[in-house]
DNA sequence: CAGGCGCTGTCAGCGATTTGTCAGCTTGAT
DNA sequence: ATCAAGCTGACAAATCGCTGACAGCGCCTG
């Protein structure tokens, strides 16, 4: 699980986060609008934690520019509390859900936890494409439900390409990952990574689209 | 899409470039700021991403030039981490984006698909032209909902001409875009380009203006 | 310390796909 | 009607991705 924190208190920011980590999500900070707005538009996450009254732009603004690019992606947002006129707003700008500060981190947890239950069909620890599922708390990845023992590189790589199924993923994009800034290997390197990979998995796990990159799940010729 | 790339270390354009053009981009690298300069200043890109700290001229001068002249692409710029007076100092200066180094590569493409969308004034990751559909984001293209198997080249034209839309794009213009400087091709390998997509899209989705060049969307006769 | 073992990068060759080129044909403008 | 621009189908060359084999490396065990 993947979110974003839009706040521009530092302090706060970093209580939030560090409580976020604890309960096993993984947590990207934006302290201002700008960064917010590209984050937002341009990542993929399972939920944006949003703050209000951000400095270089209005969060509210920020949120229906979102939506107005079609992003979707459940919000929840932290509003100052009693500010009724906010929460009407952002019910048009199309919030999803409602925290008045001050709050208990608990609640926190808890609408987080159902905003991200109640969106996407991935909400649980699990990936299941296929015959292929990967147990992301486990780190473990079966096929038919028969575990499979996977070397720390494979399942780095099914795990990223789980975690963007349905979509090509360019080679570059799977080389930084697996192997960050260091560039000396050979590109086939990875497509050797790959074979061994489907020796495991069963060759119809992982597709390729010549030219553009590798995918898991569905992507129709 | 083409990119000019403006490093003076020849080891991170190596890689960035490499980065680039395996998510589908043309790019062009200009090593020293009188280069940049004339290349920015004369050519069309669609993105330009400028290193600060060149050796024969100050990139953020480089940048007041570009603007000056009234060249208005977008200019991502890269900044070393945490030097806060140069992102402000840019502001000024006109850059459109920046990323603090060390970066990761992921980041960089998203911000630079974020600008290319938005300069070219498509809010959203699909152009939808007729009944062809353009998603940038899986770098797919259906028709009438059915996707299409394009190859990697025949994608990079729609997407250069969906880009484009409602525009007569000369051939001169699309080989640049599709071949970079090589210039080793026969003109005809454009329009037997152009040709096979035409099979994949319907005849109807690419026009051709006779003398003028090519277009998608609609064109006063 | 030697030997074995698992992991991963490299190499070379194959097969498929993509793409450039050629030759002949069609179309549109004058 | 004529000519050049553009289209098309066929073919060949270049490229890309896959695979099996092998080698280097680190780690564990005896």
């Amino acid at each position: 699980m993947r979110l974003l924190l839009v706040e521009d208190d530092a302090r706060i920011a970093a209580d939030v986060s560090a409580v976020l980590t604890g309960a096993g999500y993984t947590v990207e900070t934006a302290s201002d609008g700008k960064d917010a707005w590209f984050l937002g538009d341009t990542e993929d996450y399972d939920l944006i934690i949003l703050d209000l009254g951000l400095p270089s732009m209005d969060g509210m603004a920020l949120l229906k520019r979102w939506r107005a690019n079609g992003r979707h992606m459940p919000v929840l947002v932290l509003t100052a509390r009693g500010s009724w006129a906010e929460r009407v707003e952002g019910i048009d700008a199309g919030a999803d859900d409602y925290l008045p500060k001050p709050f208990q981190f608990e609640e926190l947890l808890a609408r987080a936890r159902a905003l991200i239950r109640r969106s996407v069909g991935h909400g649980a620890a699990t990936i299941a494409i296929g015959a292929v599922t990967i147990d992301t708390r486990a780190m473990r990845v079966s096929v038919n439900g028969v575990p499979q023992s996977l070397t720390p590189l494979e399942y780095r790589l099914v795990s990223y390409l789980g975690h963007h199924r349905d979509r090509i993923v360019p080679p570059t994009e799977l080389q930084e990952h697996l192997y960050g800034d260091d560039f000396s290997r050979d590109a086939n390197a990875l497509e050797a990574l790959v074979a061994r990979l489907r020796k495991k998995l069963g060759a119809v796990a992982i597709g390729t689209r010549r030219g553009f990159g590798y995918y898991m799940g569905e992507t129709a010729p």
